[in-house]
DNA sequence: GAGCCGCTGAAAATAGCTTTCATCGTGTGA
DNA sequence: TCACACGATGAAAGCTATTTTCAGCGGCTC
């Protein structure tokens, strides 16, 4: 089997450095759940046409899946083309394997409980929903998440943040806090990690790194200049360069060497996509670091324990725990 | 699609009549369950070559699923033709729909035996456990997050953050974070809210404050020093006073007008309650959030559409949306 | 031991999937 | 405002995978 993929990667330079972004099919069921997150989570970025599909195939998985291309082609009113072009972009080398995932999809589906569907947040819904929605939402967002993370690029990203000899961590804005708890954690496992929120410093700093360092790069959006800058000088210096972002076509990933999605939830008015990616980005963050902190555990606990005693007497009378 | 069947049905008339055996079709999903029995029901009735690759389906239907014809053929030393024909016989049109039976018996396999059990994450966890033990433990936590909070409590907190002249938020480490999570929002939908988390500012800050505004505390566990202290100082002044903590027996309830009382998942070694504690946190913030955004919804929504706008132009070139 | 029957796989035929490419619409810069 | 460039799109060519055909071969019967 030898799949050109020209047309879906027409960028080329990435792959000097290792693409990332394919989902590594290499697991022999990469999890069908993660289809409607994965339909979520692209679908900005697709065209018209390819939303059209996209929505048919979230719509109704199964009645899907006995369509041909050209079948489904027709259904939604484009073309075998289009079809194709959206199986690619949603992961899958072609539409044979779409299918494929389809149709265990929709097993899944008549397994599995009932969806118990969340309505969007009102204007006017009691404070009782908005608590239950909110959670339910988020529960999915983790498990969306979960679902479709990359775990070769995860692997990789571990490796590397567990070998550095420095870390830099950019984020702005909610993306800023992620950024600093990443740095937090890795701090308390005796990392060298340090988040920076100013641009101007962050740029200042990242062209201190090179080979051996890591640069992070936290944005929602992928294409947050002020993130995006910082990153790409890193990029530049030879540093490895980590993404987590939601839109993995977003410009940050072309300087970035390992790139992490993250899903968002069905946004509403109230609640904004970007405010909700944090859930997702936290994930991938405490993955990370529990990832991290695994590989270097001789190090990790000691320094880890080390912190807690460093903080029991900040609390008043009672037990000890660090915020 | 129009398969002639003739091997197979030789006898003609049967087809205009609809053909027994064939699993009808139409239905979404026709029971992939059925396959391994159905095996064991024809065997007797297939040649050597035909069990062969029966035996082959039923012992390894998700290997099986991502076979070609010619795959599978040669993975039981049979041909083509044999495999077509023993799709046939166990009642599919053709291979390519026995193919999709098989994914999608594969999916119902694996998550009909999910270990689903919680088990603390260990140290030599494979990095795919991790992901979906943390992402586990954090739905779970959301839920119980959800299930014990106070509706009182946050009516009332909502009330008062909606109408507080200022707002200032205190906390430190994991917990300053939230903190910064929650000024932020409340921020963006045109309140004056601040975090602070050098102690010193947030004491000097606190005492500022009097009647009418609004003082809250973030803090897991209940008894941070430098938490607390500013939240007595704006408590001492008339503020109204918030703690969202972990510990409602905590110092800090003394001075809290209102408490909200975060849960945490299980602890383990590698991942302390302090750092689990923030995604019951990051939820209760949330949840105020949104009860102020609808309260305030004709102030609150124009405020926060501004904030996008004046951010949009932060992003490199596609679509706006903010970070 | 010879003939018949039907299982079997090689190869031809076809259906379905993938790629290419020309066209069209849209947004951008002069 | 117009010309230009670029990306989206579908028609059709090209190719792969599936299906069908058909000749050969082995076993079974007489």
């Amino acid at each position: 089997m030898t799949y050109s993929l020209k047309e879906t990667f027409p960028q080329g330079v990435r792959a000097l450095r290792g693409a990332p972004g394919t989902p590594s099919g290499s697991a022999t069921t990469p999890d069908p759940g993660a289809l409607a997150a994965k339909v979520r989570t692209l679908a900005p970025s697709m065209t018209r046409s390819m939303q059209r599909v996209a929505e048919a195939l979230a719509g109704d998985p199964a009645g899907c899946a006995h369509l041909t291309v050209t079948a489904l082609a027709v259904r939604t009113g484009t073309s075998e083309a289009t079809v194709v072009r959206t199986a690619r972009l949603l992961g899958y080398p072609g539409y044979r394997d779409l299918r494929l995932a389809l149709a265990a999809l929709a097993a899944q589906q008549a397994t599995g409980a009932p969806p118990a569907v969340t309505a969007d947040i009102a204007v006017d819904d009691p404070l009782g929903d908005v608590v239950t929605k909110l959670a339910l939402e988020e529960q999915q967002t983790l498990a969306d998440t979960a679902a479709q993370l990359d775990m070769t690029q995860l692997e990789a990203a571990v490796g590397a943040l567990a070998g550095a000899r420095r870390i830099d961590v950019y984020g702005i804005g909610a993306s800023g806090l992620v950024a600093q708890d990443l740095a937090q954690k890795l701090l308390r496992i005796g990392l060298i990690a340090h988040a920076h929120s100013d641009p101007h410093l962050a740029v200042t700093n990242a062209v201190q790194l090179r080979a051996g360092d890591v640069a992070v790069a936290v944005t929602h959006s992928g294409s947050t200049h002020d993130v995006v800058e910082p990153l790409r000088a890193a990029f530049d210096r030879g540093a490895t360069t980590l993404a987590i972002t939601g839109r993995p076509d977003g410009t940050v990933t072309q300087y970035a060497d390992l790139v992490l999605t993250t899903s968002c939830s069905r946004e509403s008015e109230l609640r904004p996509a970007a405010m909700s990616s944090r859930t997702s980005q936290l994930l991938v963050v405490d993955c990370l670091f529990i990832g991290v902190a695994q590989r270097t555990y001789d190090e990790a606990a000691p320094a880890l324990s080390a912190s807690y005693e460093a903080l029991a007497h900040r609390h008043a009378p009672r037990r000890r725990d660090g915020d």
